[in-house]
DNA sequence: TACATCAGCATTTTT
DNA sequence: TGCTGATGTA
């Protein structure tokens, strides 16, 4: 979020605060300028509060949210406005009045990259570095309870977190040796129900004495899930759910362990908390439970010094909790989340403080217009309209293009009418509702040298060279953890194959060993000479790196690239890739010098970072996080990922029924609704130019597939949308008839009357661009085609037949060797850029 | 044990 | 369309 523009100030500037009797204090909070959960407001003035300056710019109600105190306190935060300044000027007064030490702030954010700003603009506010504060996601924050607690639980601090890969990886092999696909299981089924069962904390127990055992279904899920609870168990391992259900547990089975946190953690802000899943709430409650008086004197007879934080009764009360959420930006349901956490929030927490933010300092009149005229169609919500003061600005312009590769191409275009207007790339944003649109998009960015990056979709850290890398230094880290091992075991191809696999794994068994264990004893197996070498050698590699980053080894503890160039080397990884005669691990082996570059990048930034932190932070990272805010490129990513983010321009792309809402979310009770949120978040990420755009048809699984106009384009009004090619033109099938008419599927448009939509049809009435043009004369037909143009030589003044363009002029060449644009002035369809050596063009 | 070939299947969204 | 896994062969 930038900054905010002016606001009126309620309040004149006061004068500056003088803190008595706190300018010396010492670190131990036992002179508290008020008690943090007094409860008695900010109004009544029996401390002074931070100082006028943190306020500025501030409007009444934003004021109101970052000033309050009291108990709890809800944020009800529409789109864009201004609930990170409030948030992050309610930590900073927290801090400056010295009300709390920043070592007593928790704030909860929903991506690394969201967690960072924040700090950094409480750094700034405060005029220095504001150490001890945590401020986090919900995973890393318990990553780093659990790893610091992990003792308690049976674990040790360097557990491996699995990712959803990696839970799919071990659930695969469960299913097989049990034989349970017969009874229909599959993984992702599996996954997905093991998945909500933690996300509602029911874990293995609660559910077995739950579970209907007459049913050979729900004993099959039973065993499956047991085994999984049992490899992770055995293997060190956390996957992503049982992070936060782990440290709930934790809290409840060790109450003193709790009590750390309780009292450390004074003041909790929860962000995006319309998102939040019950196990994220219940670890919220948690940590705001008051302790007891005998469990507070057991925190000091352990030299915790909370003696200040006691009040009469001995009790250390809860500490204060802050969330901010809209629940019209809700959209993470399919992963447990829960919007009675919001909604209910008054009743959970009473005497909750709630205050609207409604007002929106990001987007035009238009955008927020079309906004609240979407959303307004789900019922069962508060109703809220979002406001501006910066008027109206451009209509949204729409555009139905004959393909996916024509829309991506529409969009293309616009891209480069903005960047020529004057727009940055990296202002500009492409939004989607599945990660398979990107193809099509990338295939005509590309083609077109357009600079872009994904975020998300096929990420680096699931290549499969980049897993075999980070299996390396999972099992130095983590001998326990048996999927890492697996993986490199024959990777590169050693000859252990699965024979001597299981040979190794049954020795171990026999002997009470581990597997780890096992290879170093190979010797004593029987094997053939080649292939207990072959164990023997990469054991001892192992043990060799493990050394490297001992904390005991004399000779110091060596950097995560260090260790990681060491695996790679001694192992011949590398060397396999730079060999092969496969073309495509030339790419291979340059990704995994990227991910050496990374440990180095990591080292640079974590001076005292170990390996196991870097597993961490690879382990933890999200779509968003990727974002580099210098880079000068235009920004793909799903309608998931852009929660939260604001672009000058965002193209909506893919607005047609089966993507958006998706076919998938039509049986779910409150799918519709929720697509409809999706659609909402996407529209108001925009700042200054919305573009929503759909295709008439749509590639998938190689077929070519018709696709109708989204539902929801008929929630806008139409006098705000410019449609350059209305959904209602350019009908294949000759007739005059409005395609979108067909847009309303069978059941639905049934009920809004006979004449079957008729709004949709006046708002097309209205649609400048109604031409009836059969569908050959599409003038832009775009396709995917590539070709390879060698080393195609192009000069200005050049005449050049393109497959889809037709006949142009070369104006200019720009670029070098592969990278080299040609800019080309068309007969029928204007001015592009070109890639050369991929363009699909003839020289004429 | 390693590699090639072919059939079948898959795509909702994510920490 | 593009990947994974099963199958067959050297």
């Amino acid at each position: 979020m930038t900054s905010l523009p002016d606001a009126p100030q309620t309040t004149p500037s006061s004068v500056p605060i003088i803190l008595d009797g706190w300018q010396g204090d010492g670190g131990d909070g036992s002179a508290r300028a008020g008690s943090a959960a007094g409860g008695d407001g900010g109004s009544g003035g029996r401390w002074r509060g931070p100082s006028e300056r943190l306020f500025e710019g501030l409007n009444p109600q934003q004021r109101e949210a970052a000033e309050y105190r009291g108990q709890a306190l809800l944020i009800v935060a529409g789109a864009g406005s201004g609930k990170t300044s409030v948030l992050t000027r309610r930590i900073a007064g927290l801090i400056e009045s010295r009300e709390a030490w920043p070592s007593e702030i928790l704030a909860i954010t929903f991506t690394n990259k969201a967690a960072n700003e924040m700090r950094e603009r409480v750094e700034q506010l405060l005029g220095g570095k504001a150490q001890g504060m945590w401020i986090s996601t919900f995973h890393s924050a318990c990553v780093r309870i659990l790893r610091r607690e992990a003792e308690t639980i049976g674990k040790t601090a360097s557990f491996t977190i699995y990712d959803s890969g990696d839970t799919r990886a071990l659930l695969k092999r469960i299913i097989k040796e049990l034989d349970a696909d017969t009874l229909g299981f599959t993984v992702g089924g599996a996954a997905n129900r093991i998945s909500k069962l933690k996300n509602e904390l029911t874990d293995l127990e609660t559910f077995a004495r739950s579970a209907n055992l007459s049913d050979p279904q729900e004993v099959m899920f039973l065993e499956i899930f047991r085994q999984y609870t049992r490899e992770l168990r055995r293997a060190n391992a956390f996957d992503f759910d049982d992070l936060i259900a782990e440290t709930v547990f934790l809290f409840r089975a060790f109450p003193r362990v709790a009590a750390l946190y309780q009292s450390r953690f004074r003041h909790i802000l929860v962000d995006e908390y319309q998102d939040t899943n019950h196990a994220q709430y219940s670890l919220i409650r948690e940590l705001t439970m008051p302790v007891a008086p005998d469990i507070v004197d057991d925190l000091e007879s352990h030299g915790r010094n909370v003696r200040p934080l006691r009040d009469a009764a001995g009790v250390i009360p809860s500490a204060s909790l802050t969330v901010v959420g809209d629940s019209d930006q809700s959209i993470y349901a399919f992963r447990g989340a829960d919007i009675r956490n919001i909604v209910e929030f008054e009743r959970d927490f009473p005497g909750a403080k709630v205050v609207l933010l409604e007002q929106n300092y990001r987007s035009t009149q238009n955008i927020l217009s079309a906004a609240n005229a979407v959303i307004a169609n789900n019922f069962d919500r508060k109703d809220k309209k979002l406001w501006t003061a910066v008027g109206d600005g451009e209509k949204i312009i729409g555009y139905t293009g004959y393909s996916g590769h024509d829309e991506a191409q529409f969009v293309a275009d616009e891209i480069e009418k903005l960047h020529g207007a004057g727009m940055a790339y990296k202002d500009i944003a492409v939004f989607y509702r599945t990660n398979a649109q990107t193809r099509a998009l990338e295939e005509i960015f590309i083609r077109s040298a357009l600079p872009y990056k994904v975020m998300g979709g096929t990420k680096f850290y699931e290549r499969a060279e980049i897993k075999d890398s980070m299996a390396y230094l999972i099992t130095v880290a983590n001998p326990d953890d048996m999927l890492a091992l697996r993986r490199i075991l024959n990777t590169p191809k050693r000859g252990i194959g699965p024979a001597t696999e299981t040979q190794l794994a049954s020795y171990a068994e026999d002997n009470g060993l581990t597997f780890r264990a096992a290879m170093r004893d190979a010797a004593s197996l029987g094997l053939g000479p080649k292939v207990t070498n072959a164990i023997l050698q990469l054991s001892g590699l192992l043990d060799e790196a493990a050394a490297k980053i001992d904390p005991s080894n004399p000779a110091g503890v060596s950097p995560v690239a260090d260790v990681l160039t060491f695996l790679l080397d001694g192992s011949g990884y590398i060397e396999t890739l730079r060999n092969s005669r496969d073309p495509q691990d030339e790419a291979r082996a340059e990704n995994v010098d990227e991910l050496v570059a990374v440990t180095r990048e990591f080292a640079r930034n974590n001076p005292d970072g170990t390996l196991v932190d870097f597993l961490t932070e690879v382990s933890l990272v999200a779509a968003a996080d990727e974002i580099d805010d210098s880079s000068g490129a235009v920004s793909l990513m799903t309608l998931h990922t852009a929660k939260g983010l604001e672009y000058d321009a965002v193209f909506l792309t893919g607005i047609e029924e089966d993507l958006l809402p998706h076919r998938m979310s039509a049986n779910e009770p409150g799918g519709p609704a929720e697509e409809r949120r999706l659609f909402y978040v996407g529209i108001t990420r925009a700042k200054k130019r919305l573009f929503l755009s759909l295709a008439m048809t749509r590639a998938q699984f190689g077929e070519t597939a018709v696709a109708m106009p989204s539902r929801y384009l008929q929630e806008i009004p139409a006098d705000l949308i410019e449609w350059r090619q209305s959904p209602g033109s350019a009908n294949g099938r000759g007739g005059t008839q409005s395609r979108a008419l067909n847009a309303r599927r069978p059941g639905l448009g049934a009920g809004s009357g006979g004449s079957g939509g008729s709004g949709w049809n006046d708002s097309l009435a209205a649609a400048p661009f109604r031409q009836e043009r059969p569908k050959a004369e599409w003038p832009n037909r775009v396709t995917g085609k590539v070709r390879d143009n060698g080393d195609l030589e192009l000069a200005p003044g050049d005449r050049i037949r393109h497959a889809d363009f037709g006949d142009g002029r070369v104006t200019q060449v720009t670029g070098q060797g592969a990278k080299r644009v040609a800019h080309v002035q068309f007969e029928k369809v204007g001015a592009k850029k070109l890639l050369i050596k991929i363009a699909p063009i003839d020289k004429l």
